[in-house]
DNA sequence: AGCCGGACGGAAAGCGCTTGCTACGGGGCA
DNA sequence: TGCCCCGTAGCAAGCGCTTTCCGTCCGGCT
């Protein structure tokens, strides 16, 4: 049926031995021999079983990268940067070793729209394929499968996967893994957090200094890290002008769509008539909030300021361009990638805190009347 | 280190034989043992090693998804609808065979930046790993690769595989697979078209309606077939009606972005600028052109006409928002899943045409004078 | 000329799981 | 009461590859 080693070996004749070594290049052959063995895997168009190598080298190339909505190019950006960087070959410690030209791995991306019982299946399944690492991006939900999710993320990493959080809060540093085991067994988990609430801050901030004092929150689903996260920086920033009690009501909470923009911003509207700017969650979700506003016969900014939050490429694109907080996505992606590869590690004690920056475009501006 | 069918045997007091059976529901256990079992199984948190069950079943529960930049949202919700589909119980032969809760598969998207050899490598990557399936979307290069990869596809369905083409014209129908071999061997590569063609004709054909003579035409990367045939049902509305020598310069090249509408856009004005309406590779590009002209002081509709393609969310919050031809994309990327997991068959000969769908909104209008 | 070590190639023992076949015990039927 | 068959469980043979030992051969050194 399908050509094995074996019938490699038989029609180059020599065993089957020699023609894992020519493959795997880390044994000396002689030139004679694997030109021979090269020939007749060209011939019989052979294929190694990735399966059967990794069960008997016990590795893998496989690096699986769980995202919440492959369709949303805030993690299209993060997947594909960390993507290109694991198929890169390696420079450290994988020269040629992997099947992939040049060291590099597979990434996958899985697609788990933002349900914690599907990230647990993913990461189920990574296991079961003794993944050679894991890249969970995105904002964690706060709940029920938190832990389930952290014990197999603590396990995946007691077993040697590479595991690594980018845009989501670290771990709880759990109570060492059960005493007895491996002390050098597994590699730590590794996080690369987004400063949401810093970003946060600096758009209210930004708003505040405006003159805005009656701001609504448009925020995404309450049960995320990530919302929360924007919310408490933005509370802060109102906080320290004295707004807390003002703006208080003011926030509400959908998807991270356009449509829950659309739908909040309304809400919004009929609750306090007299707002002059909306903070929302992300770029995508500001987008609503501008139609919606538009809809309403309202002008954005000279009746209300928008913000957004990410910077994604369409941001700049919007009419008005978005005034937003940029996060350097492509940037953070490909050192998850790196982290993940073992290419590089984290300062001290595993994480590392992105910075956003305040981009300032055509969506805010001083409100009407002050 | 790691624990084991076997391990797993031993504590529950059976043979590893009845393990395996128990995990796989497909022969009878006795509850009695079963429950036994499946305690064992918890308490020894085991993981069956997807390697060694792929090895030994000689079946896998990957199916790969090559995509061509999963940071643009046409593949992103491509993937992601194919993906849902992946990951669901099959109602067809595969009841609780495969890990995944319900017999759902593994669907790994996999970027290739639109290049063909990352194409040709991670299909050799999920041939090694004996994917179960591979679904490739996005258009084709016509070159240099393009055997290699056809080669490569047709040795994969050959061997089993299941491979969906998605967004691509079909493979050359071979000179059948090298004869001798089994003729029963492997299944068909099925094919699920865009009508990329048509689409473009009656974006042209409604332009020309409208009244615009002189249409520039932004199109993609030269190599293309996706390319090719949205220039062709241009040229063939054009033709249609006698406007094929005027426009016949007026088309620039570049790729599926943002940038490289823009500066396609500033070129065809700079070689006529008389020119009422432009028609873009895809929405996308579109905004590129968008940018253009209004940096030019040139008013969309009202002094240049501009048309998108595929409909992508976006397209509808644009302004103006996009005239465009709606592609169901979800859809055909659910269809794909259910391709490749053998739930639907394409009706004859493997080969399905997706229509488009003609969307009128505020970017077209009448030229000002005619 | 005899020895020794290095460079290569082969034999074979697994890696962890699936599965065909066999073994066994008990209930239903003659 | 004896026999057959069904419902279960175990044995053991692989699946295709890697890798540890060994054995062999040859060149160079003493």
């Amino acid at each position: 049926m399908t050509t094995t080693l074996a019938d490699v070996a038989a029609r180059a004749g020599v065993s089957s031995a020699t023609v894992s070594r020519v493959l795997n290049g880390n044994y000396p052959v002689a030139d004679h021999t694997r030109e021979r063995v090269l020939r007749a895997v060209e011939d019989l168009e052979y294929v190694v079983n990735g399966n059967a190598r990794a069960l008997a080298a016990a590795t893998s190339d496989l690096v699986g990268v769980l995202v919440n909505d492959v369709a949303d190019p805030f993690f299209g950006i993060l997947a594909s940067a960390a993507q290109a960087e694991i198929a890169r070959g390696g420079d450290a410690d994988e020269q040629g070793r992997a099947g992939a030209p040049g060291g590099g791995k597979l990434a996958v991306v899985c697609n788990t729209g933002g349900s914690p019982e599907a990230e647990l299946t993913y990461l189920t399944l990574l296991h079961r394929q003794r993944a050679a690492g894991v890249i969970l991006t995105g904002s964690a939900v706060e709940g029920s499968d938190t832990d389930a999710i952290a014990d197999r993320l603590a396990r995946l990493a007691a077993s040697g996967t590479r595991v690594v959080l980018c845009g989501r809060p670290p771990l709880p540093a759990g109570p060492f893994e059960e005493g007895a085991g491996e002390p050098e067994g597994g590699n730590p988990v590794m996080t690369l957090g987004f400063d949401n609430r810093g970003g946060a801050e600096q758009l209210t901030r930004h708003l505040i200094r405006l003159g805005h004092r009656r701001i609504g929150c448009v925020a995404g689903p309450v049960d995320r890290t990530t919302t929360r996260h924007r919310l408490e920086g933005h509370r802060n920033a109102l906080a320290a002008y004295g707004l807390a009690r003002e703006c208080g009501g003011l926030t509400a909470y959908g998807y991270y769509d356009r449509s829950s923009g659309h739908r909040a911003a309304r809400e919004l509207l009929d609750r306090c008539p007299g707002l002059t700017a909306i903070v929302a969650a992300n770029d995508t979700v500001a987008l609503g909030v501008i139609a919606a506003l538009r809809e309403r016969g309202l002008q954005v900014p000279r009746d209300v300021s928008v913000t957004g939050f990410d910077d994604l490429p369409f941001s700049v694109d919007a009419t008005p361009a978005l005034t937003t907080v940029r996060l350097p996505l492509h940037e953070a992606g490909a050192r998850a990638g790196r982290l993940v590869m073992g290419r590089e590690t984290t300062p001290g004690g595993g994480v590392a805190l992105v910075e956003g920056e305040l981009v300032i475009r055509e969506s805010t501006a001083p409100p009407r009347e002050s």
